[in-house]
Parts: structure tokens; C-alpha cells; sequence
DNA sequence: ATCGGCTCGCGCAA
DNA sequence: TGCGCGAAGCCGAT
């Protein structure tokens, strides 16, 4: 928990606000739960905001479609609970309301959430100032808190003892927001009600994007991200070790997009795995490596460099060798347009752009291949990496994320070795399509990913 | 099928 | 100061 301002507690306050601005979830938050500790000491009901904006640069159907299917579990769990909740969709950009500080007025105290990079980062260094009373962060989307981390860690190898001595101390369900006050009524306007069965008709009405199609595969929501889940720990877990890396086996979690809105928080999943895996006779060890090992790698790479997402953040080495490389002929280009619409030369790496484009995420191995390749055929590593970010903004559940940002630098040598030099990349890993071929079954993945062109289904799809 | 070399730099041991 | 080793590989030799 972290103090940003000098902010003094109103003694006319009506409540404690919780402003959810990445953790989009009731059970299991650390932020609110502390909103709710504050509350019950002030002896005041609490209220929990949530706003979606369409003004944020790359506002998009499928991304406010996600958002909002969130929005019915939200309201069902904070009205059981007892505490208020308004939620504003802002449709226009003529829109003056200005929800967030019209409800702050009227808080004796402010929670909201600890996150390094995209908005939240921004809104968290300009807002505290502007408010006369306290506004608090909480970390409660990293296990360990990457506040604990003294500096920007080099690789996996650096982080990882400072984890596992942190861990038994941070692996610990999450406190549950209970108040003393319970809120009763709606919470204050302007409101909008958000139903399943509104969600299409209140997209359609916001000044964004309608262009990119919701997902084939994901809904939002904490439900939906627990139905993945439980579906994970049955069906895949135990072949994640030895599948993870092979995409027609569908034997990852899925959960990236949940994780990324704060549908489910790493913290459970990582509770439930190792459960599941003890009851079981399993080991989990693969799967908790990368949800906590390198997830929290990506979180302390964002919050201790200056632009999570530039070039100028990878290691003195790769930089050196882009530099040097800079000028190499490029045996093949692409435009950004080109690599939008899926029309390289190669119909492997088409398939992962296709994926992204109709599932909004593409498998973690074969994203890789997808990020090396755009280095090798973009006229400059920057245009490349321009490239990269932008579709994942807007394609991608699972973008705007640190995990973006560090898989994304990762294929410019972050967190990674040198190894041998070679045209354009320098020391920095190279992948080849005959290297996908050998390890992974392709023809399966094409196949798959033509039906879903062909069809508009998922034959994947959680039923 | 499997192995070693490629190459940098961190962090711990000495 | 030396040394081991690292987030997902490639390539050529055996």
C-alpha cells in the first residue's frame, strides 16, 4: 500500500471509493480490501467505481465488449456483499462528465490500483496531486509486490531466488472486503446499467473503433475466467510441462486475458494450481514458473524502466548489435498494413496473425515466432516493434500489459542471452520456420486456424 | 537423434 | 577475480 499524496480524510464523507481501473474483480483484491478496512475505521459504507472511457488511444469493440461482459458478475458480487458500485460508460467524447473525481469529492479516502504501465501508470502520478483527500495505491495484481524489488532485474535467473524467499509469505489467499456499513441502493449517478443482454447495443453507441470484431474464443468476466480455470486444472495441467509449447494440444491456461482486466487474480490461480496439483499427484512446477517467475519479471521490468515498451530498454548488447545491424539488406519487407491483413509470403506466420486477429491472443510459443519474424522483415527494428505494439493494442485481450511489453522486447534480446551473430538480429535469438516445424506440429495449427477463418468458430471455444 | 559451439554479463564464491 | 549459467535456438558434425 503505497500513500501518494497529502491528502487529508473529508469529515463530510459519505463513503470509501475503490476505484477499479485494472483489477476489474470483487474476490480476491487486496486494493479493495483495503478500501474496505478504511471504510469500517471511518465508520462509512463503500463504494466501488469502475468507468470505461472511449477516449483511450485504440478504443475498440472487441476490448469494450470484454470490458463489459465483466461488468454483471461485478454487480452481482459487490451487491451481495454490501457495497455500492457505480459503473460509467462514457460513449461520446463530448461527454463532459467526469465521473471519477464527481465521486471522489464526496470520499473520505481513495484505493485504487498500483499498475506500471499504459493509463493506470499515468493516472497515478497526475491524480493523486489534485485531490484533497488521501489516495492510496495497492499492488494487487503482482503475488510478490513488485515495490519489494529494489531494481530493474536482469533475467529470470536474478529474479527468481528473490521470489521463492518472498513466497512463503505472499502466497496467501487474499483478505475478503468485509464492511461494517453496507451499502444499500444503487450506487450514485450517472450510472449505466450494463446486462448481458444490453452489452452489443451499449458498444455499438461508443465513439470507438467498431471495426475490430469481439473475440471467437473469450468472454469477459470473473465467471468466465474461472470457467477457464477449473478447465485448465482438469484437462491440462498435467500435460502442461510437456504440451505447453505445442499450440494444437491447447494445453496452456488461456488466461492471459482474464489476468490482464483483473477477471482473476494470479494469486488464485497460483493457490488453485499447486492445491489441485497435491491433490492430484501433479507437478505444477512449469505452470508456476511462468505465472509467477517471469509474469513478475514483466512487472518489475515496467515499473523500473522509464518506457516499458521502447528499445531503449532492452540490454546494452541487443541495442549495440540493432545498431549495427541497422543497415543489413532485408530480404523481405512487409508494411504494417500487410502484416495487419495477414499477407506475408509465409502462410505459418499468416496462421499466428490470424489467431490474433479472431481469438485476440496468440499461442505464447508461436507468438515468438510471430514477434522474430516482423524484426526480420520491418525496414528498422523501431518500425518493427511499432508494428508489434500496435496490433497488440488492438487486437490482442491480452495487450496493454506488462507481459505484452516484455514478450514483445523479449524478441529484441530482453531478458535474453546472446547468441550467435547473423544478419539483421546480431547476437539477439533467431527463430526459423524450419525450427516451428521440427517442434511443433504446423499442419495441425494451419488446419485450425483455417476452420475458424472459414467457419467464424472456435472449435476451442469453452462450451 | 544428439551434441557442442556460439556469446554476454550478472551475481555469488573466494 | 573467477566461474557457472541463463525464458522458449540454430547449425553443422557425428
Amino acid at each position: 500500500m503505497n500513500l501518494l499524496n497529502q491528502g487529508e480524510p473529508n469529515r463530510d464523507a459519505s463513503y470509501v471509493l475503490y476505484w477499479a481501473q485494472m483489477n476489474r474483480r470483487v474476490a480476491s483484491n487486496h486494493g479493495l480490501a483495503y478500501a474496505a478496512e478504511l471504510a469500517n475505521e471511518h465508520r462509512l459504507p463503500l463504494l466501488y467505481y469502475e468507468g470505461l472511457t472511449c477516449d483511450y488511444p485504440k478504443a475498440n469493440r472487441r476490448l469494450h465488449t470484454f470490458i463489459l461482459e465483466g461488468v454483471p458478475d461485478t454487480a452481482r458480487e459487490l451487491a451481495r456483499l454490501g457495497i455500492g458500485y457505480t459503473f460509467y460508460l462514457r460513449r461520446k467524447r463530448s461527454d463532459a462528465n467526469n465521473v471519477f473525481y464527481r465521486l471522489a469529492e464526496k470520499a473520505a479516502a481513495v484505493v485504487t490500483d498500483d499498475y506500471p504501465v499504459f493509463i493506470a501508470r499515468e493516472f497515478n502520478k497526475r491524480v493523486p496531486a489534485k485531490l484533497k483527500v488521501p489516495y492510496y495505491t495497492v499492488d494487487s495484481s503482482c503475488i510478490v509486490p513488485m515495490n519489494l524489488f529494489e531494481k530493474r532485474e536482469y533475467a529470470a535467473y536474478t529474479i527468481r531466488p528473490k521470489i521463492n524467499r518472498w513466497l512463503p509469505e505472499f502466497l496467501e489467499p487474499a483478505p475478503k472486503p468485509k464492511v461494517k456499513v453496507r451499502w444499500s441502493g444503487p450506487g450514485p449517478g450517472p450510472h449505466t446499467e450494463v446486462t448481458a443482454d444490453n452489452i452489443a447495443k451499449l458498444v455499438s453507441e461508443c465513439e470507438v473503433d467498431q471495426s475490430v470484431p469481439p473475440s471467437l474464443s473469450y468472454r469477459g468476466g470473473a465467471g468466465e475466467a474461472q470457467r477457464h480455470f477449473k478447465h485448465f486444472l482438469e484437462h491440462s495441467l498435467r500435460r502442461y510441462a510437456r504440451e505447453r509449447n505445442e499450440p494444437s494440444k491447447h494445453a496452456t491456461s488461456s488466461l492471459s486475458p482474464y489476468l490482464h482486466f483483473g477477471h482473476i487474480n494470479a494469486l488464485d490461480v497460483a493457490l488453485g494450481a499447486r492445491e489441485y496439483a497435491a491433490e492430484h499427484k501433479l507437478v505444477a512446477d512449469e505452470f508456476l514458473e511462468e505465472l509467477i517467475v517471469r509474469r513478475e519479471l514483466a512487472f518489475n521490468h515496467a515499473l523500473f524502466s522509464d518506457k516499458p515498451a521502447a528499445l531503449e530498454s532492452v540490454p546494452g548488447w541487443a541495442q549495440e548489435d540493432l545498431r549495427r545491424h541497422a543497415s543489413d539488406p532485408r530480404p523481405e519487407v512487409y508494411t504494417r498494413e500487410e502484416f495487419e491483413r495477414a499477407e506475408t509470403g509465409d502462410d505459418l506466420w499468416n496462421a499466428t496473425q490470424k489467431e490474433l486477429l479472431l481469438r485476440g491472443k496468440i499461442h505464447g510459443y508461436y507468438r515468438m515466432y510471430w514477434g522474430k519474424k516482423i524484426i526480420e522483415w520491418s525496414a528498422t527494428a523501431e518500425e518493427a516493434l511499432e508494428t508489434m505494439v500496435d496490433l497488440h493494442d488492438r487486437y490482442a485481450l491480452d495487450g496493454r500489459d506488462p507481459n505484452t511489453y516484455t514478450n514483445i522486447l523479449w524478441c529484441f534480446g530482453l531478458h535474453d542471452r546472446p547468441w550467435f551473430e547473423r544478419p539483421i538480429f546480431g547476437k539477439i535469438r533467431y527463430m526459423a520456420r524450419s525450427g516451428m516445424e521440427r517442434k511443433t506440429d504446423t499442419a495441425a495449427y494451419l488446419k485450425e486456424i483455417a476452420y475458424m477463418e472459414q467457419t467464424g468458430v472456435d472449435p476451442f471455444r469453452l462450451k
